[in-house]
DNA sequence: GCCTTTGCCTAAATATCCTAGGCAACCCGG
DNA sequence: CCGGGTTGCCTAGGATATTTAGGCAAAGGC
C-alpha cells in the first residue's frame, strides 16, 4: 500500500482548489479523497471533519486575499490606495471563486480574532481610512461601508446578478470614484 | 392511506420557514417530508428535485422582499425613500435569514428576468435614484453600488462578521445618511 | 358508480459523512 | 541493521440524503 502523503495542509490546499473548480458548496470529502486516489475515510487522520476542511480553506483563503491586498496597497494613499485595494480584492473574487466563497462562511469568532490575516486587514482598512481623515467612531462605519460594498459586488457579479448591459467593470470604477468621494464627503457623527 | 393534502405551492412556503428556523442550506427534501409526516419520495411528485425546490424558495423570497419594500417606499422621494428602501430591505434579512439567503443562490438568468418581482424591483430602484437627478449610465452604477451595499452590509451581518463593538444598527444608519450623501454629490461620467 | 387522475406509497440504487479497528509502511534508537 | 513505536491508509459498516420506478388507493368528473 504506497503512501500518497498526504497532510492537512496538503488537503486544504487541494480542497482549495477544487472549490475554484466546481464551487465552495460542491467540495466533498468524498471528491477530495478521489482526487488524491485514496479512500475517503482516510482523510479524517489529517481533518477532523468537513466542517473542519471548510473552515481551513476559508482561513487560507482570508490570508491570501490580504496578502495580496497588502502588496497592491503598499506606498500608495488616497485614492490611489483606495483604488488598489478594491482591484486587487475584486481580482481575487473573480479569479479564485471557490476561495472567495469559502471566505463568506460563518466562522467562530474566536478563531478569526486569532487569526494575523484578519488584523492584518483590519489595520491596512483603518490605515487607508485615516489617510482620508476618518476618526471613531465614523471611521468603523465607513470601515463597514466599504466591506459591505466591496463583498456585495463581487458576491453579485460572480453569481451574475447584474443583468444590465453596461459593463461590469466600468460599473467597478465608477465605484470606486463614487466611493472616494463619498469618505471626502463623509458626514460625520454628531460630536 | 390519508392524504396531506401536499401542492408544490405549500412545499415551497414550508421549505422557506424551514430555511428561517435550521438555515437555507440545511433544507432537505427529507427534512420537509418529514415536516409533513410523508416519505421524501412523494415529494417528486410535486416537485423536481432539490435544485428546483431552493430556486422556487429563493422567487418567492425574492417577491416577498420586494412587496415589503415596495410598501414601505411608496409615497416618499429622496432620503426619506433611499432609507425606507434601505430598512425594508434589511429589516427583510434579518427577520427571514432563510429566506434572505435563498435569494443570493445563483438563479437561471431567463427565469429572473420573466420574474415580475425584480423587474419591479428595477423600477422602483431605478425611480428612486432618478429623484436624486441621476440619469444613464451613473444610474446603473448607482444601482449596483446601492444594490451591492445593502447586500454586503446584510449578508455580513447576518454572518456575524462585523467584530467591532460599535452598534451594528447605528452603523447601518449611518451608512444610509453616507449613501444619501453620495448619490447628491455622485461625479457624473464624462458626456 | 365507474374511471381517470394523482397523491402518496415501497423498494432500491447511489452518494456522502463519519466511526472503529487493523495492517503495513515509515522513522528512529540502539 | 533491526526491532518497536508511530502513523498513513485500509476495510467494514451505520446513518442520512437524493433520486427513479412502479404500484395502490383516494378524489373528483362524468
Amino acid at each position: 500500500m504506497a503512501r500518497v502523503g498526504l497532510t492537512a495542509d496538503r488537503l486544504v490546499l487541494a480542497a482549495a482548489d477544487l472549490a475554484d473548480e466546481v464551487g465552495f458548496e460542491n467540495v466533498t470529502l468524498s471528491a477530495l479523497a478521489r482526487r488524491f486516489g485514496v479512500k475517503d475515510a482516510s482523510l479524517y487522520s489529517h481533518v477532523r471533519n468537513l466542517h473542519e476542511l471548510r473552515t481551513r480553506v476559508a482561513l487560507l483563503a482570508g490570508g491570501e486575499m490580504i496578502d495580496r491586498i497588502a502588496t497592491a496597497v503598499a506606498g500608495r494613499a488616497g485614492k490611489d490606495a483606495l483604488a488598489a485595494f478594491a482591484d486587487a480584492y475584486r481580482e481575487y473574487a473573480l479569479e479564485r471563486p471557490g476561495r472567495y466563497a469559502a471566505t463568506q462562511i460563518r466562522i467562530d469568532q474566536t478563531l478569526v480574532a486569532e487569526s494575523p490575516a484578519f488584523r492584518r486587514t483590519a489595520e491596512i482598512t483603518y490605515g487607508m481610512l485615516r489617510a482620508y481623515g476618518l476618526d471613531e467612531p465614523d471611521i468603523t462605519d465607513a470601515v463597514r461601508l466599504l466591506r459591505s460594498t466591496f463583498h456585495g459586488y463581487c458576491a453579485l457579479e460572480s453569481t451574475d446578478a447584474f443583468g444590465a448591459p453596461r459593463d461590469v467593470h466600468t460599473s467597478w470604477t465608477r465605484t470606486i470614484d463614487a466611493l472616494h468621494v463619498l469618505l471626502e464627503h463623509w458626514p460625520r457623527s454628531a460630536p
